[in-house]
DNA sequence: ATGGTGGGTCACCCA
C-alpha cells in the first residue's frame, strides 16, 4: 500500500496536477492539507472518476481543510478539535489494511516566536501540547500519522539552522516539541529513518524565491509517521521534489510511503 | 533590515 501525504494549497486551484500524480505515483491513500474549500465545493466526483472514490473530507472557506482520498474504502472517519477550535486540521479514518490514519495540519504559528507578542505562536505551542497529551494517553497501534506539521525538526532538516534558530518552524522550542510529540505519543519518523541523521531532506520551498532550485532554501516540514509496530512495515520512502517545479506548483510536494499490506 | 510570491475572497485574510 502506497500512502502520500500533501498540503496542495488548495485542492480546487491544483485538482489536475494531484490527479496526475495519484496516477503516476500509483498512489492508494493521499492524504491532503490546505484543501482550503467547504465539502461542498470538494471536487469529489474528479476523484471518484479517476479511480479513487472513498473520500473523508473536512474544509472551511478558505482556509485550512484536510482530505483523505483512497482508492479502497475508509472507514471510521472522525476527527477532534484542539486548541479549543473547531478550524478544520484534522481528520482521521481506517485504511485498507486496517490502519489508522491521522491526518494534520498543524498552525504556521505567525512571524513572531513569542506567545504573548504572537497569539498564532500560542496557539501553534497549544495544539502541539494537545496532540502529545493525546497521543500518550492513546498510545497509537497499527497507525500512521501524516501532514504538515510546520515544524522542522532537526538541523539537517533546514537549509540553514543557524540562520533559521529565532524563525517560527525551527525554534528551540518548536524543535524540542516536535520531538516530544513523536517520543511520549509512541511515533516513529519513517522517513528520516528512511534516509537517515546525515542526508538533508526538504518537503517545502517559499514561493518568496527568485529560483527556488538555484537558492535551495528548504525546510522539511511534512512528516509522515507510524506507530512502532509498523516501523519495520515501510519498504520505501520517497520525497517527491520534482513536483515543486510544476506549472504552478504548491509549495510543498509529496511524501510517500510503500508499506506492506 | 527588508521584502520578496501565492491562494482565497472581494479589502484583506492567510501561508
Amino acid at each position: 500500500m502506497r500512502l502520500a501525504t500533501w498540503n496542495i494549497n488548495s485542492v480546487r486551484l491544483r485538482i489536475n496536477l494531484v490527479l496526475d500524480f495519484l496516477t503516476s505515483a500509483d498512489i492508494d491513500v493521499l492524504c491532503l492539507q490546505e484543501t482550503k474549500t467547504e465539502d461542498k465545493h470538494f471536487p469529489a466526483e474528479a476523484f471518484t472518476e479517476a479511480g479513487w472514490p472513498h473520500h473523508a473530507i473536512r474544509g472551511e472557506k478558505s482556509y485550512n481543510g484536510v482530505a483523505i482520498i483512497a482508492r479502497k474504502p475508509v472507514t471510521a472517519i472522525s476527527h477532534r478539535d484542539w486548541a479549543g477550535r473547531e478550524d478544520c486540521r484534522h481528520i482521521s479514518a481506517q485504511v485498507e489494511g486496517g490502519i489508522q490514519v491521522h491526518n494534520f495540519y498543524v498552525p504556521a504559528g505567525g512571524d513572531v516566536p513569542d506567545r504573548e507578542a504572537n497569539p498564532k505562536f500560542g496557539h501553534k505551542l497549544d495544539f502541539l501540547s494537545e496532540m502529545t497529551s493525546y497521543f500518550a494517553a492513546n498510545r497509537p497501534e497499527r497507525s500512521v500519522l501524516v501532514g504538515d506539521l510546520n515544524i522542522a525538526p532537526l538541523p539537517e532538516d533546514v537549509w540553514s539552522t543557524k540562520q533559521l534558530k529565532n524563525v517560527v518552524s525551527h525554534t528551540d522550542i518548536e524543535r524540542e516539541g516536535l520531538i516530544r510529540l513523536m517520543n511520549d505519543g509512541s511515533w516513529h519518523d519513517v522517513v528520516r529513518a528512511y534516509f537517515g541523521a546525515a542526508e538533508v531532506l526538504y518537503s517545502w520551498w517559499s514561493y518568496r524565491a527568485r529560483d527556488w532550485a538555484a537558492s535551495n532554501r528548504g525546510r522539511r516540514l511534512d512528516h509522515v509517521w507510524t506507530s512502532l509496530d509498523l516501523a519495520d512495515s515501510v519498504s520505501d520512502v520517497q520525497i517527491h521534489s520534482d513536483l515543486r517545479g510544476a506549472e504552478k506548483p504548491s509549495d510543498h510536494v509529496p511524501t510517500v510511503i510503500t508499506i506492506a499490506d
